[in-house]
DNA sequence: CTGAAAGCGCTAACAC
DNA sequence: GTGTTAGCGCTTTCAG
């Protein structure tokens, strides 16, 4: 691989003029004559050369690299996509550190790497606490960890209530929430409670998963069915889509039988059956805003709290109005 | 953030020394005292010391870094997951590169950043002949570009088959395949036309997708539908699900009406409604399976060709006996 | 056993 | 406008 060093002696310059060049700051720093400039890039472009980032960091101090630190489920492609395609436009890179139940692991990892930024992404509640109090003293800008305002900044309760005031504008009455395990599920579910309180309506949570075999599954879906209910709110899809799938099995249709919604919107909810009726995260946005974040915090020191993301209600065929109580239309 | 340098002045020794011990090769290659050993590593310790593999790298001309180069769809991730998994094992780290439509930048960033392997994580067939012959000057081990096997190893064409001979199996005659658009679709159709072959089944294959709007795929299913085979073998789970759904849509129960079988598994798929009949691949393994090639090429310069996985037939209850022609009970 | 010295490829003052 | 010099933090001979 060839260096600096080589396209000097060929160009018949010093190392420095062929730094200059190359880094385009032959115009304002040092004036060099425009003859020499291009010789030195036609050589260099001749003799392929390619620049050395990595000494570029260790000279600089700056890696250019910011490292997610996730257990990497399916679902998470998106906010990582999101991350990465949003720092390629500030040259930063990102670096993959699996999490693999040891999470002082992980960060001394992007220590050594000499991460500029950690983004630990969707870390499992109980590794909250486990993150050694001595990797905060070097000081390295995160989002994610404990410290800061955690998570992504996703307000899981308001966009909850889209889908519940989605429901009870549909006419339903009698609206069950299905799920409420994890610290997730619950904010959901809260944002459900407060949509039914402001219309003064009861609300029913069924709780199913948590030990969660798939045979407790099926009987919250049994007493789901047999409750009648006008409409199910699913704290997520794939709860949802296990109803439908319990309903299909029975023969009963949706929204016949009663409406459905869900929410994530993961990406086969739109091919459910029917379609699901859900509530959008917006994972790419949030990889990008959470780059963004750390840029912000690299750059400025200083944590931009930017305004939560808040769901999209996506109507598809899974929900429907209720004809019931006469309803309005 | 404290250097090695630092350590030697606090605990009274040269730097050779300090590195000698952080290397934890004071035993073999040099005998340092136990005592000044355990010194060094307090003082490394209580100083806080974390090694700048950067500075290695430089050094030593071996980055430990692999780079993926991909698009990141959704799906991808298992296979992410298993590379970086693999790689950590082998003290490899994973950098994300984003492909945004130039293949050439891509690469070069990876060169940039002296990976020391590259991972084209299911590039679009058209990128394929996009690749500038210079790259290949660089001699960096990679997989999934032209000049190699290409892609990730997997059948498609005998994992296909499974499906296929599943659908047989079940007495069905009239089968149809739906779907062949793009390279690896067509391996999959390839493995249902043997099938057939073997059979003297006579094979039909609807192809809606490739321009692809959501009309002709309509379309397609109309024509399915109308056609009133046995079964049908999707090329993709996506499709399949969208088969299922129209048949929801007009009441049309599976597999009564007819089996229908998808491929590739598909977090959801297990959710469909029914349960979609569908070929695993394997992603995770598949991705851990890429990582061990490229070290292999990176330690040994050969090429070492797996047996390509197949996948397996995963059973679920949208595929159903054939009763029709007196089918074997 | 330990330390001096050279070098990896690049940046950045500061003279010429 | 250009070259010299020092240095980033670490590895690695090679004398003592």
């Amino acid at each position: 691989m060839i260096s600096m060093k080589e396209i000097a002696n060929r160009a018949g310059v010093s190392r420095t003029t062929v730094s200059f060049v190359l880094n385009g700051r032959y115009k304002q720093d040092m004036k060099i004559s425009d003859e020499v400039a291009t010789r030195v890039l036609a050589t260099a472009d001749s003799l392929g050369y390619v620049k050395n980032e990595l000494v570029q960091s260790v000279v600089t101090g700056k890696s250019r690299v910011i490292a997610v630190i996730s257990e990497f489920h399916e679902i998470m492609m998106s906010v990582v996509k999101g991350c990465v395609e949003e720092a390629a436009k500030y040259g930063y890179l990102v670096e993959l550190i699996p999490l693999e139940e040891d999470i002082n692991k992980a960060l001394m990892t992007a220590v050594k790497y000499r991460a500029e930024g950690i983004f630990a992404c969707d870390l499992p509640d109980k590794m909250m606490d486990e993150v050694d109090p001595k990797f905060f003293t070097f000081g390295i800008p995160s989002i994610g960890l404990k410290h800061n305002t955690g998570r992504m900044s996703f307000n899981q309760m308001k966009s909850a209530m889209l889908a519940a005031e989605h429901l009870v504008g549909l006419g339903h009455r009698k609206i069950i929430c299905f799920g409420m395990d994890g610290s997730i599920a619950q904010q959901r579910a809260e944002g459900y409670r407060r949509v039914m309180a402001e219309h003064r309506l009861e609300p029913v949570v069924f709780q199913p998963e948590p030990p969660g075999s798939l045979k407790e599954l099926e009987e919250a879906v049994a007493r789901i069915i047999k409750a009648r209910p006008d409409a199910v709110f699913c704290v997520n899809d794939p709860l949802a889509m296990h109803l439908l799938n319990r309903l299909y099995k029975r023969r009963l249709f949706v929204p016949d039988t009663f409406s459905v919604a869900g929410f994530g919107n993961v990406s086969m909810s739109e091919l459910a059956s029917p379609p699901l009726t859900t509530v959008s995260e917006p994972y790419y946005e949030t990889g990008r805003c959470v780059f963004q974040r750390i840029l912000n915090l690299i750059k400025t020191g200083s944590e931009s709290a930017p305004e939560p993301f808040i769901g999209k209600l996506i109507l598809r065929e899974s929900t429907a109005k209720n004809t019931k109580y006469g309803g309005k239309k």
